[in-house]
RNA sequence: GCGGUCUUAGCUCAGUUGGUUAGAGCACCAGAUUGUGGUUCUGGGGGUCGCCGGUUCGAGUCCGGUAUUCCGCCCCA
């Protein structure tokens, strides 16, 4: 048969791992920097758990698992009657798929608090970094199966940790050398406007148009306002918000006109001053304040964050996150408030990839430092031996695994792994006890006995 | 889920209005070079032209379906 693998899931080569793992261990440490703790949750979780946290559209995009030996089943004809609904509409029916694969890291987080919080001291920062799925039409920086990295406080209310995260998330991504434009926002400002505007049940609809502002332009905006039912008193109240551009001070003026008399309004212009004002090095940050940015999932209650690469010509969204007030009231744990933002690194990885800042050694990394070349059965056994000796003082090594009087063939198995050191072995070695190391970049060869050969490795390896 | 697009050797791609045995570069293997790689030269292997069906004397080329890639919508890391 042919060998392939399922749309929007990619195969990763060790190049490709080595550069993901670069991505991957600037964060985590950054994450254990700030007093994080790592926790892992299970791919698949109840149905139940995930449905009616991500919208009407998240739900939909959920990877539903087909319960196992339905033939086996004594209960066929409800599941015909389920399986019939089915094609109907969009629904859940745990007779037909009691498990889904987790769609994000912040509900399973959320349960997973809840089911442990005698055992948890609040207020809880974790941090997990797994795969997510998602049942998407795939496209360039858009998978089915990629990878987030969560780091989560929850148990608090302060506003302290959104300036935390903030910190993280500049200092991640300037390690990384990814040039960033950190934006957010707060839900209370968005649930003001709708409140203001006398279109409270609209919200989500509202939500949505205006954060399609920078792509869709105001126009497009409008339109799909008033598509959704909004009235045109409504739409004309909002103008100032579409209209207005300029630096972070006179957004928050804006917002005081247009929501000041509003209690969640005010709330809202609160938590985002105290952001902005907040003595931090925030300023050395690209942080804007974006009063159109909206976020589509559903649990968001306060800050909202985004980033976006700020360089090159492939920009999709590379991190989100928000404050979500009651993540775990439906799950029987009310009043636990909580904040945290998520790390694509499937979409870094794309934007380094373009934008070139992968550091050059990650792409020389060699798989090991030495390879152990040989004639026979006999000197083989005898590098055996060496790379035994060897890897006790720590220092990689290989022994070509074939045997071949083809040294040539050897060699350039090293040169193409980038292993820098070759060590030939034949009987005029195994009988003096002296080895020629040949350093691959510069053809340098060097006759020592073991000892000094680790010496020799140490030395040049640091 | 809807619309469009791509697919030819391991990789990147040519392939004329449908017409002999489908090509190139790189990679791979062998030799020049029997204890030392990168350069060079010579030779060689490798294709159900994504898959299924149709039109035709004849299909890589035209038509239908399907899968995949990428793009737009929707939504999002």
């Amino acid at each position: 048969m042919k060998p392939s693998i399922p749309r929007g899931t990619r195969d990763f080569s060790p190049s490709d791992m080595q550069k993901r793992n670069y991505i991957l261990n600037c964060i985590r440490k950054n994450f254990e920097l700030f007093g994080f703790q790592q926790i892992e949750t299970p791919a698949m979780e109840n149905i139940s758990t995930l449905t009616g946290k991500y919208g009407d559209e998240g739900d939909q995009l959920i990877f539903k698992i087909l319960n196992s030996r339905i033939h086996e089943s004594k209960n066929k004809e409800v599941m015909r009657k389920e399986f019939e609904l089915s094609l109907q509409s969009s629904r859940n029916s745990e007779e037909l798929t009691e498990k889904a694969l987790r769609y994000d890291l912040t509900v399973p987080f959320a349960r997973y608090v809840v089911m442990n919080q005698n055992d948890i001291t609040f207020p809880f920062r974790r941090y997990q970094i797994q795969p997510v799925w998602r049942a998407d039409r795939p496209q360039k920086g858009r998978y089915r199966e990629f990878y987030q990295c969560d780091a989560d406080m929850i148990g608090s209310n302060s506003l302290t940790n959104e300036l935390e995260l903030i910190s993280l998330i500049d200092k991640s991504f300037s390690e990384l050398n990814v040039p960033v434009i950190l934006k957010f926002n707060n839900r209370k400002i968005l649930t003001a406007l709708a409140e203001v505007i006398n279109e409270r049940d609209k919200i989500i609809d509202i939500t949505v148009a205006i954060d399609k502002l920078d792509k869709i332009g105001k126009e497009g905006v409008n339109k799909e306002l008033l598509e959704k039912g909004i009235s045109q008193e409504a739409v004309n109240k909002l103008q100032p918000l579409l209209d207005f551009k300029g630096t972070n001070e006179e957004k928050v003026e804006v917002l005081k006109n247009l929501l000041g008399n509003n209690e969640t309004g005010k709330k809202g212009i609160e938590e985002i001053e105290f952001i902005l004002n907040a003595n931090f090095k925030l300023q050395t940050s690209n942080l804007e304040l974006d009063i159109t940015l909206a976020r589509g999932l559903n649990y968001y209650t306060g800050t909202i964050f985004e980033v976006k690469a700020n360089a090159g010509t492939f920009t999709p969204s590379i991190l989100g996150g928000g404050r979500y007030d009651d993540l775990t009231g439906i799950f029987g744990l009310p009043n636990m408030s909580g904040v945290g933002i998520s790390f694509g690194i499937d979409r870094i990885y794309d934007v380094m990839e373009e934008l070139n800042v992968f550091p050059e050694q990650i792409s020389k990394a060699a798989s090991c430092s030495m390879l152990f070349t040989h004639f026979d059965e006999v000197s083989q056994a005898h590098c055996l031996q060496l790379a035994v000796e060897l890897r006790n003082q720590n220092i990689s090594c290989e022994v070509y695994p074939d045997v071949s009087k083809k040294i040539g063939k050897q060699f350039d198995y090293a040169n193409k792994k980038n292993i820098p050191f070759v060590c030939t072995v034949g009987s005029n070695e195994i009988e003096k006890q002296i080895y020629a190391i040949k350093y691959m970049e510069s053809g340098n060869k060097q006759e020592l006995n073991l000892q000094d050969m680790i010496d020799y490795l140490k030395t040049e390896l640091k």
